[in-house]
RNA sequence: GCCCCCGUAGCUCAGUGGACAGAGCAGGAGCCUUCUAAGCUCUUGGCCGAGGGUUCGAAUCCUUCCGGGGGCGCCA
């Protein structure tokens, strides 16, 4: 289909208008007016364009105004206040821009820049360890992102980048030894085949993994002995490497299911052992072109330059024990992502603390001339999760609460609600189970993304489960009556029909708000925010519930009018529908 | 010490250099013989941390200060 941006064929033509005058096409930047009550839209360029050219801003504006192919169109077009223009539609206008869209088999979407190739890295969980708190963000903000870039028209790779090649492993390893010396994977005689059950399941890392990391901090010859497993695995001795298979496999397991019952997928499951056997031609290739240099004992790159404000220390790349590290395995990994897949940009959607991190590693790689600067690299930093003291969640006992805790409190509460409420009451015990799973979720999602990415919020399940105000549940509530309507009119025989023009302010402003979409998804995608469609996904919804209490639909008498309100409701409950897939969220048949 | 992020309504948070700064919750007043009230209507509430500067125009850009959070080579 023709994809419909009215601002852009605003901006177009304003723009058009500018140059007829001397002036720039840029002047022409046509955007929704800020005071509703005056206009629909606006026109602000005539100021600056005036200022330059030393120009009267009210005369340039009228002289914009009278340059415009068919003023037909608008309803009014005048200059306000110090040389603002505003711009409002005819309702006929209006009317054939959104039956454009609802006749088409898109929302109106307009790619803007050429699509691309990326990788967006979102994941981050270790191996042995279950996903917690700290792994919600990046999980729903970046499959949001992902979905975001897709429906642009991009091509979209999502790793999951798992930590799987740490001194944590080495930790388990010298703890499983310690406790079960005589399985075959710690004799270095032994040199396989191995068992093919996994001699752990991931109930036991939950107690082996503190175990260990707490005996590596006060234990120094348990210490060592970790470092030394490590050290062995990182080489690739035979038992360890089959063992760290079977912690690696058990942990993707237990890890996949969460990320399933959230909605959050991932096309790679790489991780930092992915890149293991490039990491000594690397190192040695960075020493002999003289880009890292050896100090105190391990190998750094400088990643320094001379107009810094501030000082970034130098990259890690090898510890004096020859071991790698993150810094490492991250420079690795760019070069692996560079090699694989031709990609046009990494974005990294990750706790926003690590940022030094990545500054210093992306220098390293274009220093290194692993990547070039067509690539971007991309550090999109998410907040954390906090508490009502605005301090990182924890649970009562003072421990990182499970992902899977917070999962299961949303759903519980999302039913507790439904029960206290008597809703759904007469729908069978599975559905209402159902409702409860995708209303739970929705409360977590939309509490999350309605925040900005960078911002750290508070988590507070209370006012994301409640029924009432801009939560998960609202937007679905609100879609379940768009399919309820569109149900009801089906059985009444009732079809939606051509869209005629609004008939009052309430359908009118239904139509307005449809037709921000596309520059609200360009704007996530830009600024890396899917709490810019969170908030627009709501103002939608809101402005339907609005259209829906005042416009009697089944009641309305008018036919053709009938079917242009059904033509609304169906081409709205298809934007909200994308809307929330873009956030991640599903919505029931009814509630 | 150096650097990064943040100070917006009672609370939680939005806010692409543009007109009188917004939303949700909470507070106040209304609307159900129902296209699902998980809703709608009206309303109270702000020197956008403080001071300078740039600009025709600043919550937004620059700068100083105050307050909060975070980071800073052999953990990830």
């Amino acid at each position: 289909m023709r994809t419909v941006s009215i601002l852009s064929e605003l901006s177009e033509e304003f723009g058009a208008a500018f140059v007829a005058l001397g002036l720039d096409a840029s002047d022409g930047e046509v955007a929704v007016s800020q005071r509703p009550e005056l206009a629909q839209y606006q026109c602000n360029g005539a100021l600056g364009a005036a200022k330059r050219a030393g120009r009267n801003p009210r005369e340039l504006a009228e002289a914009v105004i009278a340059g415009l192919p068919d003023s037909s169109r608008f309803s009014d077009l005048s200059v306000a206040g110090p040389g603002f223009i505003n711009i409002t539609l005819a309702d006929e206008v209006l009317a054939s821009y959104v039956e454009t869209i609802r006749t088409g088999d898109g929302v109106g979407v307009m790619p803007r820049e050429a699509p691309a190739r990326m990788i967006i890295d979102y994941g981050g969980p270790n191996v042995a360890k279950e996903l917690h708190v700290g792994h919600l963000r990046p999980a729903v903000i970046g499959e949001s992102l992902k979905r975001i870039m897709r429906a642009l028209g991009n091509e979209v790779i999502g790793d999951v980048h798992l930590g799987d090649w740490g001194s944590p492993q080495g930790q388990l390893i010298a703890e499983l030894e310690d406790r079960q010396p005589d399985l075959p994977y710690f004799d270095a005689a032994n040199v396989g085949p191995y068992p093919v059950e996994p001699p752990v399941a991931m109930d036991d890392f939950n107690e082996m993994y503190p175990t260990a990391s707490n005996r590596a901090a006060t234990d120094e010859e348990f210490k060592e002995r970790a470092r030394q497993a490590t050290a062995e695995l990182q080489k690739r001795r035979p038992g360890y490497l089959a063992l760290w298979q079977h912690f690696r496999d058990v942990s993707i397991d237990a890890i996949k299911a969460v990320y399933d019952e959230l909605g959050v997928s991932f096309d790679l499951w790489h991780g930092e052992s992915t890149i293991a056997e490039l990491l000594d031609p690397l190192i040695e290739r960075v020493l002999a072109s003289g880009v890292a240099r050896i100090s105190e004992g391990a190998v750094v790159i400088d990643v320094a330059l001379p107009d810094d404000k501030n000082e970034i220390p130098p990259l890690l790349m090898a510890k004096s024990d020859g071991a790698t590290l993150y810094t490492t395995w991250d420079v690795a990994t760019i070069q692996d992502r560079v090699d694989q897949f031709d990609v046009a940009a990494m974005i990294y959607i990750v706790d926003a603390r690590q940022s030094l991190h990545f500054e210093q590693v992306f220098r390293a790689a274009r220093r290194a001339g692993i990547v070039g600067e067509d690539v971007l690299l991309e550090h999109a930093g998410n907040g954390t999760v906090n508490g009502a003291d605005g301090k990182p969640l924890k649970t009562r006992d003072g421990g990182t609460p499970l992902l899977r805790s917070l999962i299961d409190d949303a759903i519980d509460r999302a039913a507790q609600r439904l029960a206290e409420n008597d809703l759904a009451s007469e729908y069978s015990e599975e559905e209402r189970s159902e409702i409860a799973h995708l209303v739970g979720l929705a409360a977590l999602k939309y509490g999350d993304l309605q925040n900005h990415r960078a911002s750290d919020y508070i988590f507070d399940l209370d006012r994301f489960v409640s029924f009432e105000g801009r939560t998960g549940p609202y937007l679905l509530y609100s879609a379940v009556r768009m399919k309820s309507i569109l149900r009801k009119a089906s059985e009444q025989g009732l079809t939606p029909g051509v869209l005629a023009p609004a008939t009052g302010e309430f359908d009118r402003n239904l139509m307005l708000a449809l037709l921000r979409l596309p520059e609200i998804v360009s704007r996530a995608a830009e600024h890396r925010a899917p709490n810019h469609i969170a908030l627009y996904a709501y103002e939608l919804a809101a402005e339907f519930s609005r259209f829906y209490e005042h416009c009697r639909i089944l009641d309305e008498s008018d036919g053709s009018t009938q079917a242009s309100w059904l033509g609304l409701v169906e081409l709205c409950l298809r934007q909200v529908t994308f809307l929330l897939d873009l956030l991640v969220m599903e919505v029931p048949e009814r509630m």
